[in-house]
This record gives C-alpha cells, sequence and structure tokens, in this order.
DNA sequence: CGTCTCATGTAAGGAGTTACATGATTTA
DNA sequence: TAAATCATGTAACTCCTTACATGAGACG
C-alpha cells in the first residue's frame, strides 16, 4: 500500500497528471519510494475508482487530453489513517548479506568486485541524498516549497525537518553500508 | 533467484528434505533471507525438473515417504557462478523512511510509537545476530560445524570469518536504525 | 522535419504473502 | 491418546518488473 500512500502525499500538495507524478517520483520521492509509469498509472485508476481520487480531463494543446487527479476528503482521510498505523516489518531478506555469508564460494577478486560495487552503489546513492538536503536547506526544493505554501507557517518548521530527517536516516544507511564494505575489503586482504 | 541460491548454499553441506530446509531457514539463514515452506516446497521441485538438485525418496516410519533433496555438479555451478555475478541493486523503496519525510501528517504520538516500534524491531534482531555471533565464536553452530566438516581445514577460517561478517553488517545496520529512530524521538519531542 | 518531452497505456511474468488443506510419525 | 513435530502441498492475490506500444505537443 506504501505506493498509493506515497501518491497521496504528493497529492496532497496540489492536483496533478499521472505524467506529473511519474516526474516527482523520478526527482523527490523516488529517492525514498521509486515508482516506474505502469505501476503509476493503473494505480491512478484503481484509487480513483476507490474514492481516494477525482479525476477530471483537461485539454492538452489542440486536440489532446489529459488527466489530473486531485486528493478526495476520503483519501487525505485514508493518507492520515495510514500514517498513525504503525508499519508491518517484512521478513529479513537481504541478497547483499545473503551472499557476503558464501563467500568462500566466490573467488577472491569476484567477492572484492561485488563489495566495491556495494561501495559505488551507496556512494552515489548518499551524493544523491546529500543534495536534497542542499535543496531542502537552500529552499531550492519546489515541491517542498510548494507543500509548504499549503500550511500555516507554524508548520513550516516541522514540515522541513522531517524531510531533512528521512534523508539523514537513509545517509547514515549508507554510511553503514559502506563502512561495512571496507571492512569487507579488508577481511578479504586478510585472508588472501 | 536468491532464494534458489540460498536453497543452494545449503544444499552444498549435504542432502536434505524440504522440511530440514525449512528449519534451516527458520533457523539461520532465515535470518538473513526468510522463505516460507509455500516457497521451498514448489522452489525444490523446479529446481529439480531444471536439473540443479536431485530428488529421492526416502523411506519414513512404517509408510510415509519423504522426498530428500541432493545437489548436483550443475547446481554446485551454478551457485558458484552466482556468487561470482554483481548483484542488481533494486531501486530504493523503503516504507519507513517514506513515513517519516510526512511525519507532520500523523499525530505527535502516533509517530513516536512508530519510531519505538522501529527501536523495538531491531533491537530484537541485534539480539538475535549476536546470539549468532556468540554461536559462530563458541563453535555451537550446529550449521556451520556441519559445514566445516565438508570443507579443507585451511578454509575454515575464512568460511568462518564470512558468517561472522555478515551478521556484523546486518547489526551495524540495525544500530543505525536504532540510533536515527532516537534522533528521530528527540526531534519529536524539541518540536513539540 | 526531426527529436525531445508529455501523455498513457497493455501484457506477461516473477517473487512473495496469506490462507487453506492434509496426513503420518513421534513423544509425553 | 493427545499434542507436537514432520512432511507436503494448492490457490488466490498483491506487488513489482520488463518489455512492448502508441501518439500528441513543443521546440529548434
Amino acid at each position: 500500500m506504501s505506493l498509493r500512500n506515497a501518491i497521496l502525499a504528493l497529492l496532497t500538495v496540489e492536483p496533478m497528471t499521472g505524467y506529473d507524478l511519474l516526474k516527482h517520483f523520478e526527482a523527490s520521492v523516488g529517492h525514498v519510494w521509486h515508482a516506474p509509469d505502469s505501476q503509476i498509472y493503473p494505480a491512478l485508476r484503481a484509487m480513483e475508482k476507490d474514492g481516494l481520487l477525482e479525476g477530471t480531463d483537461v485539454t492538452w494543446g489542440q486536440r489532446g487530453t489529459k488527466r489530473r487527479y486531485a486528493i478526495t476528503e476520503a483519501g487525505r482521510t485514508a493518507f492520515r489513517e495510514w500514517m498513525d498505523t504503525p508499519l508491518d516489518y517484512p521478513r529479513d531478506r537481504d541478497p547483499v548479506h545473503l551472499k557476503a555469508a558464501y563467500f568462500e564460494w566466490a573467488t577472491p577478486d569476484a567477492a572484492a568486485l561485488q563489495l566495491r560495487a556495494h561501495i559505488a552503489h551507496y556512494t552515489g546513492r548518499l551524493e544523491q541524498w546529500r543534495e536534497k538536503i542542499r535543496e531542502i536547506e537552500t529552499g531550492g526544493s519546489d515541491m517542498l516549497n510548494r507543500r509548504l505554501a499549503t500550511v500555516p507557517s507554524s508548520q513550516h518548521e516541522r514540515t522541513i525537518a522531517f524531510k531533512r530527517y528521512t534523508y539523514e536516516g537513509m545517509i547514515a544507511r549508507a554510511e553503514a553500508e559502506i563502512a561495512w564494505a571496507r571492512h569487507g575489503l579488508a577481511l578479504l586482504d586478510e585472508l588472501e
């Protein structure tokens, strides 16, 4: 249900088309929750059917139309409810650590390569998340600015703080992963 | 494909029935990769069909039979190949952090409750992973001992080191999650 | 006139969950 | 003899991925 709630979260700011949402998934929420077009469009139709959204056709250019979705009161309620409900934690299922447990079956070079890929992966993410925090701090985040415009200024601090807090968590995790992988490279050296 | 490889990893030690595997998933690999019976049994049949495993019916009690699966040479090769191949990293999709980004929509109490649940979740995992490391260190891990019996003693150090390394990674991650959630609780207090 | 962006889909398949089922064997 | 353990499934469903498709509008 997280996809639906990610969509609801974005639509609390303003009505959007599927394409708008797609772009926001790529540019902002996507750093925490990815969703491709093939998921978004059907989800929007289903959510409209369920009364969480209301879609209206908007003309686009000469002949074209696009569908703009607005969150309904039921949608807002559902989102608030989800926000107040504790999540289920899925059982652990971690391919990277599963593999690391059997590194004696890999060649040392292949193992090292994979640890370096792990570092590269999280280093890349780190950059992106740090960039998001920079955007938040400098007020350069479009989506956040539009969101702030919809809430009383007494809520601005909270709203900003939680976005920042989220990315800080992702960064801390990435740093832990990088440290672990570096430790693994050292271990491979030692064992050779 | 990780499920299949987790199964192959276990069967490199000795042939097992679906039920044996199920128990090992609950007790050892399951701390890194969970799999329920409804996944394991069909997977075993499919893997036998693909030539990765060879199943033989074994009598059990008076009338019963059970099927014991042994890894084939093709299975061993496939496992080694997987071990040498870098993983694809899935796109980020993290419900906890997604939610944290919109904590201003939750009541402060509900947000705090969820952060405490986060701490409780990872504290529990932490205990289990620490216990696994203790088992490894004291030689109290059945599965590891049986695995060690199948490899030359020159490989024992590596084999043990990687198991330990894996759980250390899980522990580091859990500690980062707990620290993040505590930070979140402090933040909620501050903002009130 | 071509290419990029905007716009929206379908279809097949893989992975995993939940619930529903059944029956033999061992052990207390 | 009852309960726990051993043993093995099926069916429906959700979520997500990958690939395949199409077409209009804007811009240079």
